[in-house]
DNA sequence: TTAGGGTTAG
């Protein structure tokens, strides 16, 4: 900050100074709001100290609080270096320095004052605690968060209208999130703040169904939605992937006025691409009236995880044009772009213009991105050598996204010596098991399935169960797979059984090499394929939904490639739009093809 | 018993 080039308000602040009866003079203060600078801020102190004024707890707190407008190393430097003058602090002066850690990247320190605070026999109030546990949020530190939640109830300060959000929001960050509904629960009269406190704490504890059922209480309290609401609900609805009910919060979202905040918006065009809907994704990207950095790159991400590689990347070419500074959250959909569209070369293109043009550090995600793209274009032994040689830790995920792509190649040797690679950092992820495990099924290595399966048994490792959801008149259908549990599961069973006769007919074959188990029968394979929960919601969809409405289902992990090519066949026969959305992307089936291009 | 912090949800 100090070597900040001089600007104009700095040169009239030095005039200022200048110009001042140093016999008579006008307390610095006045100055403050001309300061733009720590430079400046400087010079200010110094007129303090010259005026005798600098040992005032009134300037020295408000000079600490100019500090702290924008917490970075520097300044809080200089912050502590003011405070560390004042002998005798009071409660104002620590706050302010509490709330300058808190917002830092010391939040810490923050903790410490508190200490200092009780050590020095003063009594904290709601601006200490707020800060304190704020810090306590941001750096997990659960065990201090709940002593500081004891502290408060012994002052009688944790129904405080300040503290009690803030309270919530702290065992939300500390994954506690039944702790904070407690602490809401024991509110009789709720204001919005807290109703948005717990909702955003159950939508990042990706607990959406209880963020959207709070959602609906508050407004059968008739309180007001604020944007903050907004937010969290719509971030829930993506989560779900539940278009219906993303439509009407769209419409509560108009209703209360708050379709005029950008992120907002940004949220929507987020919402509505999760939720398989491009075409409203872009409808509200285009009604912008303002586009900043995150509106961009929500776009450019919704383009991308829809399989249109090339219109994301006229995105960016047009972001550039608006000139908007791209961020690394643009780049991470750009990359995105480039590695599900096989565009290898401009995936490297930008990729180095990152760090050469833009100077933003890649990240694990953008490496992750690098290994996808290698990986899908089948150059294996090149993205093995590129995370071996990372100026960062890789973490298994950058090797788990290779084992997949030595999986789509039928690469068992590479497979091998990458899951070696995972073990030595973590042996408990059931996927990686199964994916070297089918891909050895499939090469007919029945003595390395064997070896895996007895592998996943001794280490106790389980897979995550495949689950597939659809919504059909608001409510949200959940299938797993070979479900019994579904109330309709029998009759779904034997609609697919029907269906699945008629698919034959058109020319699917069950790829039965896909089943894990060496020593099924042929017909077990097939039946075990049938129920997989993506084939149950699907089916669920066609029997519940009136001819020609497209199905919409949401998936945990990838599709599995027996489902896709399913899938395909029933686009087909029954004139159906399918929109498949899976960890990974989205895949818009449509008369028999798939927009990923078989290519995921 | 003045000033100074003007808090919370994102």
């Amino acid at each position: 900050m100090a070597t900040a080039p001089p600007s104009p308000s700095m040169a009239s602040n030095a005039n200022v100074l200048r110009r001042i009866d140093t016999k008579n003079p006008p307390n610095p203060l006045f100055l403050l709001p001309k300061c733009t600078s720590l430079r400046e801020l400087e010079q200010i102190h110094s007129f303090a100290i010259k005026t005798h004024l600098q040992n005032y707890l009134s300037v020295v707190t408000k000079l600490i609080n100019f500090c702290t407008q924008n917490p970075t190393m520097t300044s809080m430097a200089y912050a502590q270096k003011l405070f560390d003058k004042i002998t005798e602090p009071d409660v104002v002066l620590y706050n302010t320095m509490a709330r300058g850690y808190s917002r830092s990247n010391y939040p810490r320190q923050a903790i410490a004052l508190f200490v200092l605070v009780l050590s020095s026999g003063l009594l904290p109030d709601d601006y200490t605690f707020t800060s304190v546990i704020k810090a306590c949020a941001s750096s997990k530190a659960f065990q201090e968060g709940k002593q500081l939640h004891c502290v408060a109830i012994k002052l009688g300060l944790d129904d405080n209208v300040y503290i009690c959000p803030t309270l919530i929001s702290m065992y939300t960050e500390c994954n506690d999130v039944d702790a904070a509904r407690q602490i809401f629960d024991k509110t009789s009269e709720p204001c919005v703040v807290l109703y948005n406190a717990i909702i955003t704490g159950y939508t990042r504890s990706s607990r959406p169904n209880e963020a959207l059922s709070l959602f609906r209480e508050l407004q059968l309290r008739n309180l007001k939605p604020t944007d903050v609401t907004m937010l969290s609900v719509l971030s829930s609805c993506a989560l779900l992937g539940a278009l219906d009910l993303g439509k009407w919060i769209h419409e509560c979202v108009k209703k209360f006025g708050i379709d005029k905040y950008i992120k907002v918006s940004t949220a929507l065009i987020d919402m509505y691409a999760k939720c398989g809907s491009l075409e409203d994704a872009i409808s509200v990207f285009e009604n912008m009236q303002v586009r900043d950095t995150p509106a961009w790159s929500a776009m450019i991400i919704a383009y991308a995880t829809h399989g249109q590689g090339h219109k994301a990347i006229a995105m960016f070419e047009e972001m550039r044009k608006a000139k908007v500074q791209p961020d690394e959250i643009t780049f991470l959909g750009l990359l995105y772009a480039c590695s599900h569209n096989g565009l290898v070369e401009e995936g490297w293109k930008y990729f180095s213009s990152m760090s050469d043009k833009y100077k933003i550090l890649p990240g694990i995600k953008h490496y992750g991105c690098m290994v996808d793209l290698l990986g899908r274009a089948g150059r294996l032994d090149d993205a093995f050598k590129f995370i071996d040689e990372l100026p960062i830790k890789p973490t298994p995920i950058l090797w788990r996204t290779l084992l997949s792509a030595c999986s789509s190649h039928g690469n068992v040797e590479l497979g091998k010596k990458v899951i070696k690679r995972i073990f030595r950092l973590d042996d408990s992820h059931g996927g990686d098991y199964v994916i070297l495990s089918n891909l050895c099924a499939r090469v007919g290595r029945w003595e390395d399935v064997d070896f895996l399966r007895k592998l996943m048994k001794d280490r106790g490792v389980v897979k995550v169960p495949g689950c597939s959801s659809i919504e059909v008149n608001n409510v949200v259908h959940e299938f797993f797979s070979g479900d019994g549990v579904h109330s309709t599961a029998t009759s779904l069973h034997q609609a697919l059984d029907e269906l699945m006769i008629e698919l034959k007919m058109a020319g699917y074959e069950p790829d039965t090499s896909l089943v894990f188990h060496a020593e099924m029968e042929e017909k077990d394979k097939e039946i075990t394929l049938r129920y997989h929960s993506e084939k149950l919601a699907i089916a669920y969809g066609l029997l519940n939904t009136p001819p020609g409405t497209t199905i919409r289902v949401v998936k945990n992990l990838r599709v599995c490639g027996d489902c896709h090519s399913a899938a395909k066949h029933i686009s087909m026969i029954f004139d159906r739009q399918i929109i498949l959305r899976d960890v990974q992307r989205f895949h818009h089936f449509k008369n028999g093809k798939c927009s990923c291009g078989d290519f995921w």
